[in-house]
DNA sequence: TTTT
DNA sequence: TTTT
């Protein structure tokens, strides 16, 4: 149960590498920016339009930061989920800025690797379960349905 | 890592209150109808116009199935994130039928009550960890930067 | 303003080439189902384990169901956003049936193309609009801030 | 059609008071912050903690803007769904600065009051169909089924 | 800085 | 069957 919704779903490319880093205390963080775009046509004139958005993604989750490592490169394509979080740090004045990022947790979420190339990344449950095993009972071995009443609502 | 992506986020009312029941193997299964709406303005009649969508909605994860029993009623206000699935069944006289339901499994999909009196609800992690615990370095703590060189973007 | 939310976002590849009908007032429907997935590995026999989903989608939106039918085929790869609908039929025998799709109407739900060869596809706008216009003062054209005292929260 | 996704979704309270600006042009502009949180259950102290994310909602929406404007007070509940996008300023030492914004444009975003006493709002088509049309053939009027050869996948 |  |  949570008591609030914090989700950001990006769907776009790198522009450029991730690049890896470690925290104090020695876990992998890699980060990335990626390019969200929308095209319109303008209703007065009539002209096309663009934009497009940078968003910079930092990913904690164990799991998926050794795959984004792996396999993510500049012109990737990838989906992503994860919460919008905004820090603040000190420039070299000394004054307050913010920086706001996309950020992937444990256990929270998610990311999709587009690029056929890059599917062949193994499960990132091979990492040790770094994302969820769903807990239901097996669909395909029931011989019998869950329950034993059951109708269509 | 996932392959693919299958998520449902509904926020809309109770119709009536939920129903508990066990797998066969004892786990609790709580299940409950949920209505959203859309209302429009009929562009050539300008009539209004409204639609009701009903939802059934099955809750394995066994944190939120068991706030949903204590806490939702018929009428109560939430949001569920699950995941679509369809299960096969057969009627009485052995016709393959199919029920599509959104499905909240164990680390996967949340639910946020919306009624005042509902939420005080201790959060889910009372349960047993039944959702997520993040993993970032503790944000308030930290007296520096997480990374020396911090600058955004 | 909404006062409920019903959107499902799915991530897959489609089963098979996408069907066209069109409706009794003549518009256009394109239909297609696609999957999704997930693997886990079960905790307690350490077996890797894998469910598929299918879910029908159901295109109502002029210019999603042009580049759906033009685009899509077997096996594309592709990002829907859409609504939860469930319909009432009647079989040959009379009985209430019911089927529940993720459904794109004009102006609600979007379609993201996935495979290189697909995203040649005009954008949507060509079709008419069927999506969306940015209603943002140009910010690229902005010689001044959006406003004069403007600073960052 | 799109290429990409950006989507934010927020479920929260307003910290303050929404603030009212108009763009140079003369359209409404409607800003808020809204609060998320999560809590959880420190593995290894077992303590629980609590962190707070604060994001800015910027409405240039013109219904929905007037909906913010009118119903929406610091403390108010409220569910959003926006796009990530980033503005590049100027401070007074002439230094580039950013500010990363959850932003509502026509057409695209949606406010969902959550507090009983603001429910009242109406509909936001009201303000000139700020969104959205359903473009479904009618089902409870449809005496047939819409496609005569109708079965469930 | 990506992509089409 | 909910809600406004």
């Amino acid at each position: 149960m949570s008591r609030s919704i914090n989700r950001v779903t990006l769907l776009g490319h790198l522009g450029a590498d991730p690049e890896s880093r470690r925290t104090q205390d020695g876990r992998l963080v890699v980060t990335f920016r990626i390019a969200t775009g929308e095209a319109w046509r303008d209703k007065t004139t009539g002209e096309r339009k663009e934009t497009t958005d940078w968003h910079t993604v930092v990913i904690f989750n164990e799991g998926l930061a050794k795959v984004a490592e792996q396999y993510l490169r500049r012109g990737s394509h990838v989906c992503v989920e994860g919460q919008l979080k905004t820090r603040k740090w000190q420039d070299q004045s000394g004054q307050d800025r913010y920086a706001t990022e996309v950020v992937l947790q444990a256990f929270r979420g998610d990311l999709v690797l587009l690029d056929r190339s890059e599917r062949q990344a193994p499960d990132e449950t091979a990492y040790g379960a770094a994302r969820t095993r769903p807990d239901r009972p097996d669909p395909t071995a029931a011989a019998a349905p869950p329950f034993d009443d059951e109708v269509p609502f």
